[in-house]
DNA sequence: AACACCGCCTGAGCGC
DNA sequence: TGCGCTCAGGCGGTGT
């Protein structure tokens, strides 16, 4: 379940090796994964589609990676071509580099949607070890939940981005007050809400909350600006650490390279419904919001 | 307009 | 050992 730390930390561990990269060519096994934003639009009636899109073409080939960049969950790779493709994990998505000499794992394989194989550019940053001048990146992705988004310009990034709250990795008190004031349904309901707050899942909903005190069932709008703040607090540091550890937060999460996180995260509330609170040992609750399994302590969290 | 809720999809974990 | 059941949940679409 990778949430804003996960995607963090993919994003990290992948630019240096898709920035200044050169896209060779680009696999689509599953097409039904790639979404195309904006063009059927622009296209006159007259040429529509008796011919399919190309796919491989819009998401690269023969172009290359100008940098990659992230609002919440969503990864974004800007391409030379001015096409900018957008990667959501979903549920269960990850993206894999790799040598192109090395062989693909059958199991593996089963879920990978999109293979793009990548050239060291003359502008590359990537070290000049390990994959060699040639690589391969895969989104996998068992359960088809995430995707890849083709958008064709700046301006409709900038138009996809602006319908999501400010990024949690770096929401100040104030900016959180002013997106929860705007919502009575429950903050837990709220911050799950990309729109209200953009990067915040299940997990951390539930450990931001309780570490900042506040009951999941308290209405958004009636938080004082204190516990905003907080909350806020709470939020940031959850995730910055969280992005360092390599999002551990999913048990069999791997990173760009098949590396496991290298510390697990403890949950303080999550996945512990029934068991004591581990700062006072009161029975934690479980409720569900927002049709979220929803773990809290009564006590802790009044 | 704001919000609730459905359904997509597959693997993990469990009981029998 | 193995089968079948339940659960997990991000997010777009639809209903209230």
């Amino acid at each position: 379940m990778p949430e804003l730390p996960e995607v963090e930390h993919l994003r990290r561990s992948v630019d240096p090796w898709l920035c200044g990269a050169e896209i060779t060519a680009v696999e689509v096994r599953r097409a039904d994964v790639v979404c195309v934003a904006n063009l059927d639009a622009r296209t006159p009636a007259s040429q529509h589609a008796p011919t399919p899109l190309d796919l491989p073409q819009l998401l690269g080939r023969g172009s290359s990676v100008l940098a990659t960049d992230r609002h919440g969950k969503q990864m974004a790779m800007r391409l030379s071509s001015g096409f900018i493709l957008i990667v959501q994990l979903g549920m269960t998505g990850t993206l894999r580099l790799e040598r192109t000499d090395q062989p693909l794992d059958h199991t593996e394989s089963k879920h990978r949607h999109v293979v793009w194989t990548l050239r060291r550019g003359s502008h590359a940053a990537a070290p000049k070890t390990a994959l060699q001048d040639r690589w391969r990146l895969s989104f996998r992705d068992p359960r088809r939940f995430g995707g890849i988004t083709v958008l064709d310009s700046n301006e409709a990034l900038s138009k996809r981005w602006s319908v999501l709250g400010p990024d949690a990795l770096s929401v100040g008190g104030a900016v959180l007050a002013a997106a929860l004031s705007s919502t009575k349904r429950p903050i837990k309901a709220a911050l799950l809400d990309q729109g209200v707050l953009a990067g915040i899942g299940n997990i951390y909903a539930d450990e931001a909350l309780f570490r900042a005190g506040i009951h999941p069932l308290r209405a958004a709008n009636a938080l004082q600006r204190r516990e905003a703040s907080t909350l806020a607090r709470h939020i940031r540091a959850i995730l910055a650490k969280a992005v360092v550890q390599g999002g551990s937060t999913l048990r069999d999460y791997r990173d760009a390279f098949g590396a496991s996180g290298s510390a697990r995260q403890s949950h303080a509330v999550y996945g512990r419904g029934g068991q004591p609170c581990l700062v006072c040992e009161e029975t934690l609750g479980q409720i569900t919001v927002a049709a979220r399994t929803t773990v809290f302590c009564p006590r802790c969290q009044p």
